[in-house]
DNA sequence: GTGAAAGCGCTAACAC
DNA sequence: GTGTTAGCGCTTTCAC
């Protein structure tokens, strides 16, 4: 059935022996310059694979890293996905996929399922509400490297590659001071995720900074699905004092609130200006367009493998935890004048 | 460093030998009850977890299947996607990803790059411009199982699930005639994909059995993307006779095309219908709203994985072609009303 | 019902 | 610079 050629098949065909063939093909210096060639050619020939089980065994490595992320049907995961894959295809690895579908519980099931002689190293974004992130400590204890992206614990040592999400919230929310706004909301995430919070931070720093006023109604923190972003917005509307514009966590969020303002016939940018994060590309499909800050999604996995990479190849590597910039992008939502040019 | 345990150490801990380890953790009959518990027990106090890379090399098989698509940063893809992985994750096994951008070289790299000892079968959506599948072929003599989904070769004898691409495009078409509209464009995709193909022939079997004009000029190929659908669209309005109504091979080309009807001040609906295809979440937050053919794509990744499993299985599994019904959402962009109410 | 031993394909001492 | 051999963790005959 499985007819696979081995270097055991190069080696008797070139009759040498499969230490030297394997010498060959993974380029180690102490080997004849012809004998090689001729190695090269036959496996060419032969249409050799390398047996990655087999390699795996006898190096105690798996040419696998494994990824694990809460969804990938949105924007950002996907874009962050293709990053990771085009990098690790490069290097020769598979991505192998795991889906928390944002879960804790499911999260937990995958990492103490996962065998660790089967990955060389992890590629992570934890779920919210995790309450615990000691099931990933045990993993790097036991030697396998983890990088963490975008949703990163703070409880543990290791590379994190994230984008900015202080100065970018911050940005966001100077722009809408900047353009008039005074009365700022703010649709936040979930608690206890650490981006969620650098972005809530940010928004009070900008509001500090303008002498704007803050107010605790005017913070709100649920899931990030659209639908909860709609809903926020809709309680915001029944505020004693309601806000003249909104920052949201992220696109999605952003464009539930304006949907709840369409439905509720308020004008947006005019009465009550919107900004997002992301830059999903709905964000321009939405009528008005929305102003968001873009994050460097597919930047941001490239980065995070490569960091990965350096982790296991190098046992001791320092760890780094990397913020990459991202960049306000204007578009109609935030524009008070919009409806009148 | 990493300290893995192995059966060895189970059957040292029992004082028994390795097969019989193996034989109980594999639930094979022949093994006494009460080892067979003791060893489970030991497995799991020691957190025993299977070496994929042995087990691999002993059987021949690897535990993995790997995906191939073109890329997962849409709605449809990243839900089939989702749709495979929890599918393989429930029965154990790995998805490693392989994205094309849906280029056929880098398809024919990864192929060819492939070590099918490291893959036990194939889920692929093909992608577009592929001149010949025989890359695909040559794996399936090799005795790798591929299932195909969605962008399906029509040359390979083997599983294939779609979603009923003809019928979908019939009733959209349908819905439109219904709605009053009476010159009928297609903007398609790229020609050669069978979905394409199928799709095209829905729209001509209802224009036909309407007795509506089917006109070559409103038939336009092009790629998929939301910026090919605006610029098909900018063609159909410099036609001789314009269309009065748009059916978009998917709802991003739709929305490409919405976008030119707005920037042409076009009322949508009202003037130029427009029905798209897949129910891409961007389909509700466009106004007006999309009307389109619903795409079980989560349905379709679970079911080819399901069938890679049988073929994987049961060595001569004789293969199915499914197909999976959607069906037709009604929403604004199809109602010549919409503005009137 | 259980153990001994060979072998999956490859790497890495260790010889020469 | 090349060959020999042991061994990675597991499965699977073949004995008993």
């Amino acid at each position: 059935m499985r007819n696979l050629v081995t270097i055991k098949d190069i080696a008797k065909n070139l009759n040498i022996s499969v230490s030297t063939v394997s010498r060959a093909l993974r380029d180690t210096y102490d080997v004849n310059q012809e004998t090689k060639a001729k190695v090269l050619e036959t496996a060419y020939q032969l249409n050799y694979k390398p047996n990655y089980n087999a390699t795996g065994l006898a190096k105690g490595q798996s040419h696998n890293i494994g990824i694990i992320l809460p969804w990938i049907t949105n924007y950002y995961f996907s874009t962050v996905l293709t990053g990771i894959q085009q990098f690790a295809y490069s290097k020769g690895y598979n991505v192998i996929l795991f889906l928390t579908n944002d879960s804790p519980e499911r999260e937990l099931s995958i990492i103490q399922n996962l065998s660790i002689a089967n990955i060389d190293g992890l590629l992570v974004s934890i779920s919210s509400n995790s309450d615990s992130c000691s099931h990933f400590q045990n993993i790097i204890n036991e030697g396998i490297p983890i990088v963490f992206f975008d949703r990163v614990p703070s409880s543990i040592s290791t590379s994190k590659v994230m984008q900015d999400d202080y100065s970018g919230a911050f940005a966001a929310v100077e722009h809408l001071i900047e353009n008039g706004y005074k009365k700022i909301a703010h649709i936040a995430g979930p608690k206890g995720l650490c981006f969620t919070e650098k972005r809530l931070q940010g928004y009070l720093a900008a509001l500090k900074k303008h002498n704007l006023p803050i107010r605790e109604e005017w913070i709100i923190f649920s899931g990030f699905s659209q639908e909860y972003g709609e809903n926020d917005m809709y309680e915001l509307l029944k505020s004693e004092e309601v806000p003249d514009a909104i920052f949201a966590v992220n696109d999605r969020k952003a464009i539930g609130a304006m949907i709840a303002l369409k439905n509720k016939k308020i004008a947006i940018g005019k009465e009550i200006g919107v900004v997002g994060f992301t830059n999903d590309p709905a964000s321009t499909i939405i009528s008005p367009s929305l102003t968001t800050f873009a994050e460097p999604a597919f930047d941001i996995g490239h980065k995070s493998c490569e960091l990965l990479f350096k982790h296991i190849n190098k046992k001791n590597f320092i760890y780094e935890e990397v913020t990459i910039p991202g960049k306000l992008i204007v578009r109609e939502s935030s524009r008070s004048n919009i409806f009148s040019s």
